[in-house]
RNA sequence: GUACCCGUAGCUCAGCUGGAUAGAGCGUCGGCUUGCGGAGCCGAAGGUCGUAGGUUCGAAUCCUAUCGGGUACACCA
């Protein structure tokens, strides 16, 4: 791809001396395999005829990589390229390294402790995971963090729910240690209904926060700290599960201090007072008016991140960038607290962005919830399990296809739309899922495992029939999708590209004989070529691509 | 009210640094057993790309307005 940008370039310079950037697109199969349509951009410079000046080119472009090259349409420039480049494109998959070295903080996923964990959360540790992996392709070294937020209002408000239910004293403690994990959400709803709908209440509550601050109260941090405990226990299960490893987990209770310091430090300068509070003014950056300090003297999530991008940056001060995903209900937020930190330390707020995805939802309608709890990732997990045991009820338990059909569901969607995810659909064995293109590696892996590879490559040289060529110019083109993905942040690229492949190579074994083909063992390294591109795939996307199923 | 995100086939979504007949899957209808996993393949029907303007040789893609949906807007996270 380079090799004919460049080809382009050099071309370009050549006829007109005019220096440009030449995209190539990938066209048509019709079409050819790439196609650029400089000619149409320079058409207006130069004052000439597209056509003539795509005709000039294409006859000017040389490169051993390419076949032949074809005008087209109003001054399409379509390029060809040779067999002996597809196959080696196919069989020797480089991709680039634009990321190499680079040092790429992904904070993602962040489920709050005493709150239950909810699909967004799954999305987004899914989503980040996914991210993170497609740096890691493209050279970067990648620093997974999460952020967790064990202060604040809502722990109060399940400490008050316990308090209400069970009390605070050791006989709560025991309860409370049996309880079942998923339980743990059911405290703070009770505290957060009661913060709303009873004064009495919310006073209570309020004291609460001062002495989760404090820790002045034995007995309370003691609960306190059984239910942060219980919390992370219940997450780490998760995150096992879904093979997500943070590289460090940052706390709310360790961003306090820093953050309020750096408030502080700016109040005057960066930030001001209002009512008894400390305020950032968003207006005079085209933003909205946040808290950061309570009249109480609180810090708020404002300060606390504003704390935790400064204690990331202590910690990875070589960092090139610092990526936070959350959903997008957060944007308005970011940009508020990002606004702040950019007059308090502009390098640092330039280099952290926040990228937002949209809501999920589930679109079964009919959705057992008997725990009332239709969101929980906990319930999302075991539902989909379910499906799968009903729909394949002779699939091996031990296999972890839900697992594949959930992170797919999930990441074949563009981001930053909000998205309906349909349970029944996304296990499905047919269609664009997880369990299709883990389907569609086991049967190409039956293929080799039929007959294996031998010897060296027997591809090299050849002419490629059609319906080979095909396969071939699909298999090649894995890099570059990996390069975008990584780029735009856009995982689902992925997933489209492997879906396509898949569909390629179907089309190919529908009508191409393998065993037993006078053509067998250059067959059998696509065969091999194309199992291994839908591992590297999927293995990026955090799903498992097992040889049988 | 202000800001941000989104509106593409019956449903779920690609396509958006402007370009060649707007693509998939599901669903619907119709085909394919001698050949390696049919969890597949082939075909058909189905679209004023929310609407109206504008920029352009060219707009689903950019701009403006408008309608519709979502989200956020001071002491929650």
């Amino acid at each position: 791809m380079q090799e004919i940008s460049e080809a382009i370039k050099a071309a370009v310079k050549d006829l007109f001396n005019v220096d440009v950037e030449p995209v190539l697109t990938r066209p048509d199969e019709q079409f050819g395999d790439f196609a650029t349509n400089v000619a149409l951009q320079l058409a207006k410079k130069l004052n000439k005829n597209p056509r003539v000046i795509a005709q000039q080119l294409a006859d000017k472009i040389q490169s051993d990589t390419i076949a032949k090259t074809e005008v087209a349409g109003p001054g399409f420039i379509n390029i060809c390229l040779s067999d002996n480049y597809l196959i080696e494109q196919a069989l020797d998959q480089k991709i680039a390294q634009p990321l190499k070295d680079q040092e790429i903080l992904v904070e993602f996923g962040d489920p709050n402790p005493f709150k239950e964990m909810h699909i967004g959360h799954l999305y987004s540790s899914i989503v980040g995971d996914a991210i993170s992996s497609l740096f890691e392709a493209n050279g970067a070294e990648v620093r997974r963090v999460c952020y967790q937020g064990d202060v604040g209002l809502h722990v109060a408000k399940w400490l008050w729910g316990v308090h209400q239910e069970l009390g605070w004293d050791d006989a709560a403690v025991a309860k409370l240690r049996d309880l079942p994990h998923t339980g743990i959400g059911y405290y703070y709803s009770l505290g957060a209904k009661a913060y709303e709908e009873n004064t009495e209440a919310k006073t209570e509550i309020d004291v609460i926060n001062t002495k989760v601050y404090s820790k002045e109260d034995p007995q309370l941090n003691k609960i306190y700290e059984l239910g942060k405990r219980l919390s992370f226990d219940k997450f780490q299960d998760i995150f096992d599960l879904l093979g997500i490893a943070y590289k460090k987990q940052y706390l709310e209770s360790q961003s306090v201090e820093i953050g309020l310091k750096y408030v502080k430090e700016n109040t005057g300068k960066v930030f001001t007072h209002s009512q008894g509070a400390v305020i950032y003014e968003g207006e005079k950056v085209g933003l909205h008016t946040r808290v950061f300090v309570t009249s109480k003297g609180l810090p708020t999530y404002e300060t606390k991140d504003l704390g935790l991008t400064e204690l990331k940056n202590t910690d990875y001060p070589n960092a090139a960038r610092s990526i936070i995903i959350t959903a997008n209900e957060q944007s308005e937020y970011f940009k508020v607290m990002l606004a702040a930190l950019s007059e308090i330390d502009k390098p640092l707020a330039d280099k952290t962005t926040h990228l937002a995805h949209g809501f999920l939802s589930l679109s079964s309608g009919k959705m057992s919830s008997r725990t009332g709890d239709v969101y929980g990732a906990t319930n999302l997990l075991n539902l989909v399990q379910n499906e799968v045991k009903q729909q394949y009820p002779d699939t091996n338990p031990e296999n972890e296809t839900y697992l594949a059909a959930i992170k797919y569901a999930f990441l074949k969607h563009r981001l930053g739309s909000d998205v309906t995810v349909d349970i029944k659909e996304s296990v499905s064995l047919q269609g664009n899922s997880g369990p299709y293109l883990q389907y569609a590696h086991a049967r190409a892996c039956s293929i080799l495992a039929k007959s294996p590879l031998q010897g060296q490559s027997k591809l090299q040289g050849q002419t490629l029939q059609e319906g080979e060529r095909g396969l071939v110019r699909k298999i090649g083109e894995y890099p570059e999708v990996i390069e975008k993905a990584a780029a735009e942040l856009m995982p689902h690229h992925v997933c489209m590209y492997l879906y396509e492949l898949a569909q390629t190579f179907n089309r190919f074994y529908e009508n191409n004989k393998v065993i037993g083909d006078s053509r067998q063992a250059g067959r059998l390294q696509m065969v091999k070529a194309y199992a291994d591109t839908l591992k590297n795939g999927l293995t990026l996307l955090n799903i498992p691509a097992p040889e049988k199923m």
